[in-house]
Formats: C-alpha cells, structure tokens, sequence
RNA sequence: GGCCCCGUCGCCAAGUGGUAAGGCAGAGGUCUGCAACACCUUUAUCAGCAGUUCGAAUCUGCUCGGGGCCUCCA
C-alpha cells in the first residue's frame, strides 16, 4: 500500500500519486517577513520539512518551493513605524527566519525564492487575467473578478452570497463586486513600487505565490501547502488566478497544518497569546519542540503549555537513554553480519503510518516500541557474550537512527543531549554543577567511612532540590528528578 | 447568520465499521546498600441520547460542551 493524504479539496484521503511518476512539485506558503516566527510557524514548517524529508524518502524527486513574502502592506507598516526602508525590514526578518528554522533543524527546500524576484511573473499572469477578461482595471489597482472564475470558493467550500453578506469594502476602492481582490496596488508616495502597464504600482497579497509555484513548478503541480488559515482567502485567490491564467488545474493535492491553541485557544497576533520560536528556544530545546509537534498529527489541533513540552521532553529522553545504552553496550563489539528481524519490523510499520497521511504520532509509537525491544534485549544476562542478541541490538539502533532522520529526529550525540538537557535544567532549579559536584564528594567520603546514613541525608537533600544522584560502577553521577 | 472541525484512560495522543496503539504520570514487582535507568505486570468501551448494522469510538440524527474560518494570520 503507498502513500495515501487528506486532501482538502475533496475532504478525504486520497491515493497519493503524481502527475508525473516519481517526481513530486511541491509549493508550501512561506511567512510574510515583517515579525519574528511564533511557534504555529514552526508548527507549519515543521510538518511540510518532514513531509519533504518523507516524500525523498519514499524514493520521490521532490522539488520543494518554499517563499518569502517580503512586500506587503504589513511589512510597509512596520518599517514605517520603525522608519527604515521596507527592504531593510524584510531582510532583517529573512535572516531571522533562516536562524530560526535553522535552529530548528530544518532541511533545506530545492528553492526560496522571494516575491520581489518575481514582479515580472507578477505583471505577465496580471495581463494576461486582464486580457481574458477576468481582472480589470481601475483607478491604477487591478483586480480580480471573481465573477469570472466559476469555480470560486470550491477549495473553501463557500457560498458567495453569504460571504457577500459580510464582505467589506474598504473606502477608495472602485470594486465591482466586493469579493474582488487585488492584483495590483497603485503605489502611495513612498511606497516601494515598480513601473507596470498601469503605472507605478506593486503586487497585491495572492498574486506572487501564483507567479513564484508557476514560475519553479509549472502551470500545474502536485502538491501545495500551509496553514488551515490560508484556506480562504489566500489559497482559494491563487487558484483563482493561476487557473484563470493558464487554463490548467493548479494543483493536484492541498495539504493544511492545523493551528497551535494556548488554552484552547488559536494563536494569533490580535490576541497577543504567541510565543516566538526565540524565546521557546531559551528554554526548551529545538528537538523538543519538533518532537512535541510530532507526537500529534499534523493536523490535529495541538495545545502548547509548559506542562506538554516538558512531557515531550520526556519522552525524547526515553529515546536518548536508550540510544545511548545502545551505542555504549554495544561499542566495543564488532558489527555482525547476521541482521535481525526486528529492524525491517519498526521499519515497516512506520512507512505504514508514514503512508497513511504523514501520521507521525503513530510512527513514532512504533519507534517507541523499538526502544522497548532494544532495551529489553540490553537487560538480558550476559548480554555481551551472545553474538544474535548484539546483532539485534545494532539492527534496531541503526533502524532507529535512519528513521528518525526521516522526522529529524535523534540528530544529537545522545549523551550530549543528554548533559545538555540536564545542565539547562539546573538553571531552573537553581543549583550549580559545583554544589553538586562538592555533595558528592562528600557524600563519597561519608560512605567510604561506612556513615551511610550521613550519605543519605546528603541524597536527600539534593533530592529535595531537585537533584536525584545516581550510582554507577564508574562512580557517582547525578540527574534531574 | 453561513461553512468547517473537535470531544478516546489522571494528562498528551493514535485509531474512523469488526470488538481500544504509544508516551507521560500512578500502582505492584525485578535489579540496586539506598536511589535512578531499564525490564515485567497493571490502569478506558470511546461527551450524552436515539437510530442504521450480524457488529460502531468509528455511519446517521438530535442534545450538550469546546474551537476555527468568513478581516491580517502558519
């Protein structure tokens, strides 16, 4: 069985097969650059990098088109408020995504191109829709007529007259009917602005994505993504406008992430309940957040609270103890010819939930389950002197690895990991590696003089702040509680 | 008002017609001087009601509760 995803189009699942066989177009929405990202756009970056990831691991040639949106009235504003150049603010903000998504562990899309790179896309797909009679002019703008287009509103699944019923019209535009969109915005003084057939002017919210994906993909392509809440109107305009151009379906699946709620509640700029990635990252690592983001299916709803990023947290560890115990059990043994089973096992039920809609929560269940059979087979007796159960173990670790990589996962030397994990916690707790350290100590010497209940006394004390200490035969170490 | 989504164990979360994955937390046990990690065992009939069906968490209707889009938004 191959890979099957909801498409919003139909609003069902939907066998997964390309207009070309073995070759993938993909366009994701990118931001529009005029603020730091918040946690939904990690969300919706998150998704589309492990469906790229997924799509070239299946064995797919995958061109993945992600934009930047850097003209715009929002971006106008602000670099106004702040009194630089709109150019200058764009640039600040593309540079902070690409930290951002970075940080992240993102891999890289094919192409990123930026709006301002496609004006002349921009004004040919202009004329040509008012050529056909679908946009026209007034007053320097240009605009859509969705009267035209008999299709509108099918991607939404919309009525028009009761859009039309709480449709506004903002003073100074000369629609001729209110649902119409703009292609082209007169420029005001000031304005950056480029010369087109209906003087100094600039593109319009929808239009670059239509010119950018026809531009890198062609007339048609495969696949197009983003948020739920670019459904209507973003997503609904550019098929109205690359379909009222060419002539030709615009795309074959739509893909949209759900939102990212704070009590319940969708994240938005007007309510002010958003976290920028920046300020997470200060806090909680990169990975779990990703992995936080996984454990739900991508579009579900996910409720980000201090109390599930620490529950994620938690679970990364499960998967970095065991890693780790994996590397250093079987270290210094030589990798065995003899595969097992096992692997081929995880691996196959996580393309299974892969196949099924990217259903990643379900994928890395599986992966849990191969950390409980790797562990299982590292507690058995004598584990080191049997050559079968070593072979598993490497099996299942390797097989764990790869397909972690395929969600970004388990990147980081597990032990690594997990010092760092360990040693930003203690910020919070308030406790320094030193005090620790100088506990230890004396809680060695205590026991050395067999006062074992002094020893205790030093475990709890450190217990009661947080700190749990931990007995190896290398000596004493100690973790969070 | 129109359109749409959701309500599964204490918490997170899969499952969308054949009889409830996984994680976190909890309980009991093994291991350990103690502890931690790990392992084993253990914890739900799916908001409610009424239908369809041999059979429903999964389909239909209604009720209750939560949320989204319709204005910029991932």
């Amino acid at each position: 069985m191959g890979l099957r995803v909801y498409n919003t189009m139909s609003g069902k699942k939907e066998d997964f097969q390309p207009r070309l066989p073995g070759k993938v177009g993909m366009y994701v929405c990118g931001v529009t650059v005029y603020d730091y990202c918040h946690i939904g756009h990690a969300r919706a970056n998150i998704v589309f990098d492990i469906i790229f990831r997924y799509l070239l691991f299946s064995g797919y040639e995958t061109t993945y088109v992600r934009n930047y949106t850097d003209v715009d009235d929002k971006i106008i504003n602000r670099a106004n408020e702040r009194g630089i150049l709109s150019k200058d603010l764009a640039e600040e903000f593309i540079t902070a995504f690409d930290e951002d998504m970075d940080s992240l562990g993102l891999i890289k899309p094919t192409h990123e191109p930026r709006a301002t790179e496609y004006i002349r896309q921009i004004i040919e797909i202009t004329q040509k829709l008012i050529d056909k009679g679908i946009a026209y002019e007034a007053a320097g703008d240009v605009y859509y007529s969705v009267d035209k287009f008999p299709n509108y509103l099918k991607l939404s699944k919309r009525n028009m007259d009761d859009m039309l019923a709480g449709a506004r019209v903002t003073p100074g535009e000369q629609k001729q009917n209110p649902m119409d969109f703009a292609l082209w915005k007169t420029a005001k003084p000031g304005e950056p602005s480029w010369e087109s057939p209906w003087g100094k002017g600039r593109p319009g919210w929808h239009i670059e994505c239509s010119a950018m994906s026809s531009s890198l993909l062609g007339e048609s392509f495969d696949i197009h993504g983003g948020g739920r809440d670019l459904i209507f109107p973003h997503h609904e305009n550019e098929i109205a406008q690359s379909e009222g151009a060419s002539g030709k379906p615009f795309v074959k699946y739509w893909l949209h992430n759900g939102f990212v709620n704070v009590d319940q509640e969708k994240m938005s700029k007007s309510l002010g309940n958003f976290f920028t990635i920046r300020d997470i990252l200060k806090t909680y690592d990169a990975e779990v957040i990703r992995f936080f983001i996984l454990s739900a299916h991508y579009r579900s709803p996910i409720d980000f609270s201090d109390h599930n990023l620490v529950e994620a947290q938690s679970g990364l560890r499960r998967f970095y103890e065991a890693l780790d115990a994996a590397e250093r059990a079987t270290s210094d043994v030589d990798q065995k010819e003899n595969r097992s089973t096992d692997g081929a096992k995880v691996e196959e039920k996580f393309r299974e939930a892969m196949d099924d809609d990217f259903n990643t929560a379900l994928a890395i269940a599986h992966l849990f389950d191969g950390v409980r059979t790797m562990n299982r087979l590292i507690s058995t007796k004598k584990f080191k002197k049997k050559q079968e159960l070593i072979a598993q173990v490497q099996d299942l670790h390797e097989t764990i690895l790869r397909l972690g990589e395929v969600i970004g996962l388990f990147r980081s030397q597990p032990s690594a990991w997990l010092e760092k994990v360990k040693l930003a916690g203690l910020i919070r707790l308030e406790i320094t590696e030193e005090e620790i350290g100088e506990s230890i100590q004396q809680r060695l010497q205590a026991r050395k003089e067999k006062d074992f209940s002094r020893g205790d006394e030093i475990r709890n004390d450190l217990e009661a702040r947080g700190i749990l200490l931990l007995d190896t035969r290398e000596g004493t170490n100690w973790n969070l509680k």
